[in-house]
DNA sequence: TTTATAATTTAGTTTGGACTAAAAAAGTAA
DNA sequence: TTACTTTTTTAGTCCAAACTAAATTATAAA
Protein backbone atom coordinates (compact mmCIF):
# COMPACT_ATOMS: atom_id res chain seq x y z
CA UNK A 1 0.00 0.00 0.00
CA UNK A 2 1.20 3.40 -1.31
CA UNK A 3 0.43 6.99 -0.62
CA UNK A 4 0.68 9.76 -2.77
CA UNK A 5 3.31 12.62 -2.48
CA UNK A 6 0.27 15.02 -1.22
CA UNK A 7 -0.55 12.55 1.37
CA UNK A 8 2.59 12.15 2.57
CA UNK A 9 2.68 15.53 3.01
CA UNK A 10 -0.24 16.08 4.70
CA UNK A 11 0.69 12.99 7.68
CA UNK A 12 3.48 14.63 7.78
CA UNK A 13 2.51 18.02 8.81
CA UNK A 14 0.03 15.98 11.25
CA UNK A 15 2.77 14.23 12.80
CA UNK A 16 4.72 17.19 13.72
CA UNK A 17 1.13 19.49 14.89
CA UNK A 18 0.61 15.82 17.50
CA UNK A 19 4.20 15.88 18.49
CA UNK A 20 3.33 19.71 19.50
CA UNK A 21 0.20 19.91 20.84
CA UNK A 22 -0.88 16.21 21.18
CA UNK A 23 -3.10 16.68 18.12
CA UNK A 24 -3.72 18.55 14.69
CA UNK A 25 -6.96 20.67 13.85
CA UNK A 26 -7.91 21.00 10.19
CA UNK A 27 -7.28 24.65 9.96
CA UNK A 28 -3.65 24.42 11.44
CA UNK A 29 -2.85 21.76 8.67
CA UNK A 30 -4.17 24.39 6.14
CA UNK A 31 -2.14 26.87 7.54
CA UNK A 32 1.08 24.88 8.07
CA UNK A 33 0.17 23.66 4.54
CA UNK A 34 -0.39 26.90 2.65
CA UNK A 35 -3.25 24.94 1.42
CA UNK A 36 -7.43 25.81 1.60
CA UNK A 37 -9.48 24.44 4.25
CA UNK A 38 -11.71 22.32 2.05
CA UNK A 39 -8.54 20.88 0.27
CA UNK A 40 -7.53 19.25 4.13
CA UNK A 41 -10.68 17.91 4.51
CA UNK A 42 -10.61 16.05 1.49
CA UNK A 43 -6.82 14.69 2.15
CA UNK A 44 -8.36 13.63 5.90
CA UNK A 45 -11.20 11.73 3.90
CA UNK A 46 -8.10 9.55 2.28
CA UNK A 47 -5.63 9.27 4.90
CA UNK A 48 -8.38 7.94 6.66
CA UNK A 49 -9.59 5.79 4.48
CA UNK A 50 -6.08 4.31 4.33
CA UNK A 51 -6.30 3.80 8.15
CA UNK A 52 -3.72 6.17 9.07
CA UNK A 53 -5.51 8.62 10.58
CA UNK A 54 -8.72 8.60 12.93
CA UNK A 55 -10.84 11.14 11.57
CA UNK A 56 -14.20 12.30 12.93
CA UNK A 57 -15.70 15.33 11.06
CA UNK A 58 -15.30 18.38 13.48
CA UNK A 59 -13.19 16.92 15.43
CA UNK A 60 -9.38 16.77 16.16
CA UNK A 61 -7.22 14.59 14.36
CA UNK A 62 -5.04 11.81 15.82
CA UNK A 63 -2.64 9.36 13.79
CA UNK A 64 -2.51 5.63 13.91
CA UNK A 65 -0.37 3.62 14.78
CA UNK A 66 0.48 2.69 11.29
CA UNK A 67 0.04 6.01 10.45
CA UNK A 68 2.80 7.17 12.78
CA UNK A 69 5.07 4.79 11.45
CA UNK A 70 4.73 6.19 7.95
CA UNK A 71 4.83 9.27 9.17
CA UNK A 72 8.31 8.55 10.67
CA UNK A 73 9.51 7.20 8.15
CA UNK A 74 9.29 10.30 6.11
CA UNK A 75 10.45 12.77 8.84
CA UNK A 76 13.77 10.18 9.06
CA UNK A 77 14.16 10.50 5.03
CA UNK A 78 13.59 14.64 5.53
CA UNK A 79 15.90 15.48 8.20
CA UNK A 80 18.76 13.27 7.09
CA UNK A 81 18.52 14.48 3.60
CA UNK A 82 18.20 18.02 4.67
CA UNK A 83 21.03 17.74 6.76
CA UNK A 84 23.03 16.04 4.18
CA UNK A 85 22.77 18.85 1.52
CA UNK A 86 22.77 21.46 4.15
CA UNK A 87 26.00 20.60 6.44
CA UNK A 88 27.70 18.91 3.88
CA UNK A 89 26.96 19.98 0.23
CA UNK A 90 26.45 23.86 2.18
CA UNK A 91 23.76 23.93 0.54
CA UNK A 92 21.53 27.40 2.09
CA UNK A 93 18.70 26.18 5.02
CA UNK A 94 15.71 26.72 2.73
CA UNK A 95 16.56 25.46 -0.53
CA UNK A 96 17.65 22.40 1.60
CA UNK A 97 14.44 22.37 3.38
CA UNK A 98 12.56 22.77 -0.02
CA UNK A 99 14.95 19.65 -1.62
CA UNK A 100 14.40 17.25 1.10
CA UNK A 101 10.56 18.04 0.71
CA UNK A 102 10.65 16.65 -2.51
CA UNK A 103 13.41 13.77 -2.36
CA UNK A 104 11.29 12.21 0.77
CA UNK A 105 8.84 11.01 -1.20
CA UNK A 106 11.13 9.02 -3.94
CA UNK A 107 14.02 7.85 -1.75
CA UNK A 108 13.74 4.78 0.17
CA UNK A 109 15.21 4.22 3.39
CA UNK A 110 17.99 2.65 2.01
CA UNK A 111 19.78 5.23 0.07
CA UNK A 112 18.86 7.78 3.20
CA UNK A 113 20.89 5.07 5.13
CA UNK A 114 23.31 5.52 2.73
CA UNK A 115 23.47 9.54 3.00
CA UNK A 116 24.28 9.22 6.54
CA UNK A 117 26.55 7.02 6.51
CA UNK A 118 28.39 9.23 3.77
CA UNK A 119 28.45 12.19 5.77
CA UNK A 120 29.50 10.37 8.80
CA UNK A 121 32.21 8.59 6.54
CA UNK A 122 33.25 12.12 5.45
CA UNK A 123 33.43 13.85 8.53
CA UNK A 124 35.61 10.70 10.34
CA UNK A 125 38.85 12.09 9.08
CA UNK A 126 40.17 14.20 11.07
CA UNK A 127 41.11 16.66 8.63
CA UNK A 128 37.86 17.09 7.24
CA UNK A 129 35.63 16.76 10.51
CA UNK A 130 37.61 20.10 11.32
CA UNK A 131 36.93 22.26 8.71
CA UNK A 132 34.73 20.61 6.27
CA UNK A 133 32.34 23.48 5.49
CA UNK A 134 34.94 26.47 4.49
CA UNK A 135 37.40 23.19 3.17
CA UNK A 136 34.58 22.25 0.35
CA UNK A 137 33.24 25.60 -0.07
CA UNK A 138 36.31 27.10 -1.28
CA UNK A 139 36.86 23.81 -3.14
CA UNK A 140 33.03 24.49 -4.63
CA UNK A 141 33.80 28.41 -5.69
CA UNK A 142 37.31 27.83 -7.20
CA UNK A 143 38.30 24.81 -7.28
CA UNK A 144 41.43 25.21 -4.64
CA UNK A 145 42.00 22.40 -2.19
CA UNK A 146 43.22 23.88 1.67
CA UNK A 147 43.33 20.73 3.28
CA UNK A 148 46.46 19.25 3.91
CA UNK A 149 45.95 16.09 4.15
CA UNK A 150 46.55 15.28 0.62
CA UNK A 151 50.75 16.07 0.30
CA UNK A 152 51.17 14.09 3.88
CA UNK A 153 48.82 11.37 3.47
CA UNK A 154 51.72 8.37 2.03
CA UNK A 155 49.55 7.33 -1.00
CA UNK B 1 9.30 30.43 -18.14
CA UNK B 2 9.10 27.37 -16.34
CA UNK B 3 7.72 24.38 -18.00
CA UNK B 4 6.30 21.31 -16.24
CA UNK B 5 8.48 18.08 -15.20
CA UNK B 6 6.50 15.95 -17.66
CA UNK B 7 7.20 18.40 -20.10
CA UNK B 8 11.25 18.54 -19.11
CA UNK B 9 11.22 14.80 -19.70
CA UNK B 10 9.69 15.09 -23.18
CA UNK B 11 12.31 17.69 -24.31
CA UNK B 12 15.01 15.36 -22.71
CA UNK B 13 14.53 12.15 -24.71
CA UNK B 14 13.86 14.52 -28.00
CA UNK B 15 17.58 15.56 -27.45
CA UNK B 16 18.77 11.81 -27.11
CA UNK B 17 16.84 10.93 -30.00
CA UNK B 18 17.93 13.91 -31.75
CA UNK B 19 21.62 13.31 -31.11
CA UNK B 20 21.36 9.58 -31.98
CA UNK B 21 19.32 10.35 -35.18
CA UNK B 22 19.09 13.99 -36.22
CA UNK B 23 15.51 14.08 -35.51
CA UNK B 24 12.88 12.38 -33.21
CA UNK B 25 9.39 10.94 -34.52
CA UNK B 26 6.38 10.92 -32.23
CA UNK B 27 6.28 6.91 -32.01
CA UNK B 28 10.22 6.34 -31.26
CA UNK B 29 9.27 8.75 -28.40
CA UNK B 30 5.98 7.16 -27.35
CA UNK B 31 8.18 4.18 -26.92
CA UNK B 32 11.04 5.53 -25.12
CA UNK B 33 8.90 7.05 -22.32
CA UNK B 34 6.39 3.93 -22.15
CA UNK B 35 3.35 6.23 -22.86
CA UNK B 36 0.96 6.53 -25.57
CA UNK B 37 0.92 8.19 -28.86
CA UNK B 38 -1.93 10.33 -28.30
CA UNK B 39 -0.10 11.60 -25.03
CA UNK B 40 3.13 12.70 -27.04
CA UNK B 41 1.19 14.48 -29.33
CA UNK B 42 -0.56 16.58 -26.61
CA UNK B 43 3.25 17.13 -25.40
CA UNK B 44 4.81 18.30 -28.57
CA UNK B 45 1.46 20.58 -28.82
CA UNK B 46 3.21 21.97 -25.96
CA UNK B 47 6.82 22.45 -25.98
CA UNK B 48 5.96 23.83 -29.63
CA UNK B 49 3.54 26.63 -28.04
CA UNK B 50 6.72 27.38 -25.77
CA UNK B 51 9.25 27.61 -28.59
CA UNK B 52 10.97 24.50 -27.64
CA UNK B 53 10.84 22.22 -30.55
CA UNK B 54 9.67 22.97 -34.32
CA UNK B 55 7.07 20.66 -34.84
CA UNK B 56 4.89 20.26 -37.86
CA UNK B 57 2.01 17.28 -37.94
CA UNK B 58 3.25 13.95 -39.08
CA UNK B 59 6.52 15.81 -39.66
CA UNK B 60 10.00 14.80 -37.74
CA UNK B 61 10.67 16.81 -34.54
CA UNK B 62 13.75 19.14 -34.26
CA UNK B 63 14.57 21.26 -31.24
CA UNK B 64 14.84 25.15 -30.97
CA UNK B 65 18.21 26.66 -30.11
CA UNK B 66 16.05 27.36 -26.33
CA UNK B 67 14.78 23.56 -26.47
CA UNK B 68 18.03 22.65 -27.06
CA UNK B 69 19.50 24.55 -24.20
CA UNK B 70 17.16 23.40 -21.91
CA UNK B 71 17.66 20.05 -22.77
CA UNK B 72 21.20 20.23 -22.21
CA UNK B 73 20.28 21.69 -18.55
CA UNK B 74 18.09 18.80 -17.48
CA UNK B 75 20.61 16.44 -18.49
CA UNK B 76 23.85 17.89 -17.61
CA UNK B 77 21.86 17.70 -14.05
CA UNK B 78 20.56 14.44 -14.36
CA UNK B 79 23.75 13.00 -15.58
CA UNK B 80 26.10 14.35 -12.37
CA UNK B 81 23.26 13.25 -9.98
CA UNK B 82 23.36 10.24 -11.27
CA UNK B 83 26.93 9.65 -11.15
CA UNK B 84 26.82 10.77 -7.46
CA UNK B 85 24.50 8.52 -6.19
CA UNK B 86 26.29 5.40 -8.21
CA UNK B 87 29.55 5.91 -7.81
CA UNK B 88 30.17 7.58 -4.59
CA UNK B 89 26.95 6.58 -2.49
CA UNK B 90 26.61 3.10 -4.20
CA UNK B 91 23.59 3.29 -5.47
CA UNK B 92 22.51 0.59 -7.96
CA UNK B 93 22.42 1.81 -11.54
CA UNK B 94 18.67 1.11 -12.45
CA UNK B 95 17.68 2.91 -8.88
CA UNK B 96 20.03 5.53 -9.48
CA UNK B 97 18.80 6.14 -12.76
CA UNK B 98 15.42 6.30 -11.54
CA UNK B 99 15.98 8.65 -8.84
CA UNK B 100 18.26 10.68 -10.77
CA UNK B 101 15.03 11.37 -13.36
CA UNK B 102 13.17 12.93 -10.94
CA UNK B 103 15.12 15.14 -9.18
CA UNK B 104 17.01 16.69 -12.37
CA UNK B 105 13.44 18.42 -12.43
CA UNK B 106 13.72 20.54 -9.21
CA UNK B 107 17.18 20.56 -8.56
CA UNK B 108 19.04 23.90 -9.85
CA UNK B 109 22.64 24.21 -11.89
CA UNK B 110 24.12 25.35 -8.72
CA UNK B 111 23.28 22.66 -6.92
CA UNK B 112 24.26 19.99 -9.54
CA UNK B 113 27.14 21.85 -9.40
CA UNK B 114 27.59 20.96 -5.48
CA UNK B 115 27.13 17.32 -6.23
CA UNK B 116 30.03 17.58 -8.97
CA UNK B 117 32.41 19.37 -6.93
CA UNK B 118 31.72 16.97 -3.83
CA UNK B 119 32.91 14.04 -5.86
CA UNK B 120 35.97 15.51 -7.27
CA UNK B 121 36.62 16.74 -3.19
CA UNK B 122 36.56 13.42 -1.70
CA UNK B 123 38.32 11.54 -4.92
CA UNK B 124 41.22 13.90 -4.76
CA UNK B 125 41.84 12.59 -1.08
CA UNK B 126 44.42 9.87 -1.72
CA UNK B 127 43.46 7.48 0.12
CA UNK B 128 39.76 7.68 -1.18
CA UNK B 129 40.70 7.76 -4.79
CA UNK B 130 41.92 4.36 -4.45
CA UNK B 131 39.46 2.35 -3.19
CA UNK B 132 36.43 4.75 -2.29
CA UNK B 133 33.63 1.96 -3.38
CA UNK B 134 34.72 -0.42 -1.37
CA UNK B 135 35.62 1.50 1.56
CA UNK B 136 32.71 3.28 2.02
CA UNK B 137 30.22 0.50 1.14
CA UNK B 138 31.63 -1.75 4.01
CA UNK B 139 31.43 1.32 6.40
CA UNK B 140 27.75 1.57 4.95
CA UNK B 141 27.43 -1.79 5.72
CA UNK B 142 28.62 -2.31 9.15
CA UNK B 143 30.14 0.62 10.46
CA UNK B 144 34.27 -0.15 9.78
CA UNK B 145 36.07 1.98 8.82
CA UNK B 146 39.28 0.56 6.36
CA UNK B 147 40.92 3.11 5.74
CA UNK B 148 44.14 4.09 6.76
CA UNK B 149 43.96 7.89 6.73
CA UNK B 150 42.68 8.42 10.43
CA UNK B 151 45.49 6.98 12.13
CA UNK B 152 48.22 8.45 9.34
CA UNK B 153 47.28 12.04 8.89
CA UNK B 154 48.20 14.35 11.80
CA UNK B 155 45.66 16.24 13.62
C1' DT C 1 -31.27 30.56 25.02
C1' DT C 2 -30.45 33.22 21.12
C1' DT C 3 -27.32 34.97 18.03
C1' DA C 4 -22.95 36.13 16.02
C1' DT C 5 -18.47 34.37 14.80
C1' DA C 6 -15.23 30.85 13.85
C1' DA C 7 -14.14 26.25 12.23
C1' DT C 8 -15.10 22.74 9.13
C1' DT C 9 -17.29 20.37 5.41
C1' DT C 10 -19.94 19.89 0.97
C1' DA C 11 -20.62 20.59 -3.77
C1' DG C 12 -19.07 21.75 -7.84
C1' DT C 13 -15.12 23.55 -10.96
C1' DT C 14 -10.43 23.61 -12.91
C1' DT C 15 -6.06 21.86 -14.52
C1' DG C 16 -2.40 18.79 -16.05
C1' DG C 17 -1.26 14.60 -17.70
C1' DA C 18 -2.29 10.36 -18.57
C1' DC C 19 -5.71 7.11 -21.09
C1' DT C 20 -8.99 4.71 -25.09
C1' DA C 21 -11.14 4.59 -29.36
C1' DA C 22 -11.76 6.32 -33.63
C1' DA C 23 -10.33 9.26 -37.56
C1' DA C 24 -7.03 10.93 -40.75
C1' DA C 25 -2.67 11.12 -43.16
C1' DA C 26 1.37 8.84 -45.07
C1' DG C 27 3.70 4.92 -46.97
C1' DT C 28 3.70 0.61 -49.65
C1' DA C 29 2.51 -3.33 -52.51
C1' DA C 30 -0.62 -5.18 -56.05
C1' DT D 1 -4.36 4.04 -59.15
C1' DT D 2 -6.47 1.19 -55.48
C1' DA D 3 -6.36 -0.85 -51.25
C1' DC D 4 -4.00 -2.21 -47.15
C1' DT D 5 -0.89 -1.07 -43.27
C1' DT D 6 1.43 1.95 -40.31
C1' DT D 7 1.95 6.34 -38.17
C1' DT D 8 0.03 10.15 -36.10
C1' DT D 9 -3.65 13.01 -34.51
C1' DT D 10 -8.36 14.14 -32.70
C1' DA D 11 -11.97 13.80 -29.50
C1' DG D 12 -13.51 12.63 -25.42
C1' DT D 13 -12.74 10.38 -20.60
C1' DC D 14 -10.51 9.78 -16.09
C1' DC D 15 -8.02 10.91 -12.01
C1' DA D 16 -5.63 13.43 -8.35
C1' DA D 17 -5.24 17.51 -6.19
C1' DA D 18 -5.90 21.85 -5.96
C1' DC D 19 -9.55 25.70 -5.99
C1' DT D 20 -14.21 28.83 -4.87
C1' DA D 21 -18.51 29.51 -2.88
C1' DA D 22 -22.01 28.05 -0.09
C1' DA D 23 -23.69 25.26 3.71
C1' DT D 24 -23.20 23.25 8.13
C1' DT D 25 -21.59 22.55 12.86
C1' DA D 26 -19.30 24.27 16.99
C1' DT D 27 -18.15 27.91 20.21
C1' DA D 28 -18.76 31.98 22.82
C1' DA D 29 -20.96 36.28 24.27
C1' DA D 30 -25.19 38.87 25.23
Amino acid sequence: MDISASLENYLEVIAKLSDEDGYALSNDIADKMEVKRSSVTVALRNLAEYDLIVYKKYKPITLTEKGREIANQIIYKHQNIKAFLKDLLGVKEEKAEEIACKMEHFIGKDVADRFVALSKYIKSCPKNEQMWREGFETFYRDGTDIRTCNSKCEK
